[in-house]
DNA sequence: ACCCTTTTTGTCACGGTATGACATATGATG
DNA sequence: CATCATATGTCATACCGTGACAAAAAGGGT
């Protein structure tokens, strides 16, 4: 026979029984499940404005980030990339017209990043289709999360 | 002088000025952050068990949807790919012994996977890594939504 | 039973994108 | 000015998913 007996050891977020342990990994799922969810709108709204997620981000970071240009080393940072993968980024982004590079008034080294007419056409559509995703689905993200929560707060405390 | 006369026209859940536009950018931005920050965190966590992201989704997916076996049509579902890229995620899988394949007992074009010893192990370990993660900083990634809501419900009606 | 279509899994070439190693130019510090 | 750090850029490489296609099994109509 394999082990029958209840494994009485518990340590920090492990789940009370086999019950508990299910329901957690479902809500994990879900949570997964609904940020895929959101990744995959994100992925295709860009596409079918001629752009790809990381350019919407980038552009977003952009536009939030920058006074009047924003060096390549921060939107890497923000983006978490390794600088040189930002730089591809950007070269993508130049070749699509979305934004320009300006040299930086204080350092010579420095790229600036500024949105072109066209980049700020596009990303001002995609904030727009982004922001009645979130307005219609954001829920389900927050909800999952709460749920999660709560699950944890339950079994932290043999009844609460 | 470029245009200084503001534009009249509004859209649905366009923003009302510049600087309420750019406080939308803003909250738009922190949480692409949030999201960016869990996502590598979660990568970060997976890949120091040896596994990648996906794979760790496919095993919670397994864990969370199967009673006994889960058909790879049902995991592509879920981690919305294309059917061949879940077979190549599976063999990657089966190949570090995560999982396992079983002939379905009543389709037999159909395999289910099931985890192995070595996957559970692997999988319970990364659950309470994701568990503590979103009880610590999970509240980013809510409250951005909220943030969000919050913005739009003040520029949507004037005046409250 | 037999065709024809659909479904499920699998194989393979290819493309996009990030990383690692390295190069170049500029800035900063002694 | 010598040296080191920093910002950007270049190139080869690897990972992973898609598209195109194949094979085996199920299902439906006759």
């Amino acid at each position: 026979m394999n082990q029958s007996l209840p494994t009485p050891k518990r340590s920090t977020s492990a789940p009370r029984d086999r019950k508990a342990a299910r329901a957690m990994y479902q809500d994990l799922a879900d949570f997964r499940l609904h940020l895929r969810r959101f990744l995959a709108f994100s992925e295709n709204t860009a596409r079918s404005a001629g752009v790809t997620s990381q350019q919407y981000q980038a552009m977003l970071v952009i536009a939030a980030r920058s006074n009047g240009g924003l060096p390549i080393k921060e939107l890497a940072a923000e983006l978490m990339l390794a600088p040189n993968g930002a730089v591809q980024l950007v070269d993508r982004m130049v070749r699509q017209e979305l934004v320009r590079r300006e040299p930086s008034p204080t350092d010579r080294r420095s790229v600036l990043l500024v949105l072109t007419p066209k980049g700020a056409r596009i990303f001002r559509r995609l904030v727009a289709n982004h922001m009645a995703e979130l307005m219609t689905h954001g829920a389900h993200l927050t909800a999952s999360v709460e749920h999660l929560k709560q699950l944890q707060a339950t079994q932290g405390s043999p009844r609460g």
